[in-house]
DNA sequence: TTTTAAGCGAGACGGTACGTCCGGTCTTCGG
DNA sequence: CCGAAGACCGGACGTACCGTCTCGCTTAAAA
């Protein structure tokens, strides 16, 4: 048996029950589900995986990053490749699966994840770089499709437009002034294909 | 002076003083500016503001809707009115000052107010409607006066154009991906300004 | 209405309720037969009186002397006069009322009252000369009939004999060890009837 | 010396620092002497004990249960052994011992534990078991031999006996009507010496 | 096979904060 | 102008979780 060359440490002692992390993720999910972050403690994940305390900190450092960690597991980024059709309608249908997603109750989580996130560096990064990201990263490969076929003008600032699009549908969810719908995000493409480039319409001075 | 009729029963017993719920919301405040949301808890402002803890509990259900009060009291809206210069230059001015709060250390208790809104839904009602609401006001007065002198071009939908605003924003603020800079405002603008009524690029199908 | 003439303060300002006191004694004595001293607090008395605790406050100074007068104002002292037959039966008669007192539930109030009694000496003098001191009086009274009529010879000490009475009865009352019966008071009574007048058996050397 | 066998399970978790509950009991004892039972908060005693208020709570449900606690540790049974000379000077020594701690401020404690013992059942029985039958109990072996060297006639009821001779004493104490003097013990003992077995004086008709 | 290091459950422990009860005190108004 | 009503501050309550620790037991790779 091949010894792993040198990052790892011969493994001694007991290896971890698989079982172990498994039960404490799914008790963390539930419970972030049914009851929001607030109801995610390490009391409570410890009881209902049948769990003692000290082995949850064995493999997290706080109640909120098991959380993330149970969010981000179950979170699979959006699929940019399944999608028949034109580029556009991919886009279209991968950014109404996302609508759908906050307006169903796994929105919640979304929401608490970023409340989460507000608190902690490290879920922060954890946060953007599990699930932010890779929304991001689905969605820019389809936009270069839908720019390579010239369904949208090239924008002067890709991140920019990736922040039209997603911001307003966090707001939404975040703030809860109004619905997510299909709709709302065929708005909100419809701007960014008609957004052409050109110079700004007034320089800002300072 | 007349005594109001019916709406206040002739109060009493006796009247709170009104230094306590001032010295209550500047220690609140100071304690989220210094610490976060985490840091306002009802033990410390009682310590700081020298009041007990049942008086506190006297004037709000608990540590958040302390923190929540502290900030809608010292967050005035955007001021519309006392901008010169063009409709639209005010607009960009008027951002440009919210970009430059949410980029400063002030930022951090807007996220932090978001952040707290999420869990509870009397929170989010007053943030909603004493902040998110606030802003979109003013900011709906001057997208109005420019559509009205005709340099934005009239949308479809004023709220998608307000979240299209807003949401990048407070996407940036929350997420911290990017930046919030003027030059990041001025892009926001210019996707506003040219995006003209049209029907939808392709209806959605279902 | 004539005023009182020289004795008295010209009452000046409203005169008390006296429907409050009143209202106070029984919501207080209706508590202490209920819940016991512990359920006896101004809280409480105000709520079920209909009445502001600082009007308590303004009759007694704190919770247990409340109690206090609230049982000592239903507490009548045994009467020694009502009794037929002789001065022994009329005795005896006398303690066995206050046997089946300490059996019934009322019992519970005169320990409750002992107990208050410990840990203020306002409550323990009261408690002494308005319930303990009447008894005595009252069952000293019978007994010096006793000694007159020679069914009981004279004692040496007649705190001493009194105390042989009361004592055990408040000792069973108070420990609970063993029930508060007729026959007990018979035994007692037993005791110091055939207690004679001698020298000590044996004198205490020291 | 032996492990026990099946009674005692073999200890899971983290055992208890003995000298936690020994800290908590000395402060507790402590308090008790110098401010009496309401001194006794579970505050005071974590702050003097330093200890946390839950690790109090994790022995004992509340305040004067560990009142309770300290107070019978402390406080061994009279010795009936020791005693030289005849069996009824033993107890008479024995009385006196018990007199003289009467009269000393630990009787104050004393009669803080039969006061704490009215309010709850759970400590009357802690004290009932703990303290008042221990002291009867070595009465009680002292009197056999009273009885049975004839210096004491044997009477109708054991329990009665023993009833005139600590009844009184109680009764003293918590009344506070009267001293607890070592003659106020002999004139007791000298009661119950000259009581002989008789048919009651008169047989209660009812 | 025997070590031996780690996984793991249980629970003690010091803490922090919670939200509540109640205690006394002070202020304003109604009778 | 007293007295009732009610807000005030503050002490203590009992509880929930926290994060750390010490145990005893179990497991499996290393020696």
């Amino acid at each position: 048996m091949p010894r792993q060359a040198s990052s790892a440490p011969p493994v001694r002692g007991r290896p971890r029950d698989p079982r172990t992390r498994a039960a404490i993720l799914v008790a963390a999910r539930d419970l972030l589900e049914r009851g929001g972050l607030t109801a995610v403690t390490i009391e409570a994940i410890a009881q209902k995986a049948g769990v003692s305390r000290p082995t949850i900190y064995r493999y997290w450092p706080n109640a909120p990053a098991v959380a993330m960690a149970a969010f981000l597991e179950k979170t699979g980024a959006a699929s940019a490749a399944a999608s028949p059709g034109s580029a556009l309608s991919a886009l279209r249908a991968q950014l109404h699966a996302l609508a759908d997603a906050f307006a169903a109750p796994a929105g919640r989580s979304v929401a608490a994840m970023v409340a989460a996130a507000q608190s902690e560096t490290e879920l922060a990064k954890a946060f953007r770089n599990e699930f932010i990201a890779r929304n991001r990263d689905a969605t820019w490969a389809l936009l270069e499709r839908c720019i390579a076929d010239r369904s949208i003008a090239e924008p002067d600032d890709m991140d920019v437009t990736l922040d039209l699009i997603f911001g307003p549908l966090f707001y939404r969810l975040l703030m809860g002034h109004a619905p997510i719908t299909r709709g709302f995000v065929d708005q909100l493409l419809d701007t960014v294909v008609r957004a052409r480039r050109r110079r700004p319409v007034q320089p800002p001075a300072g």
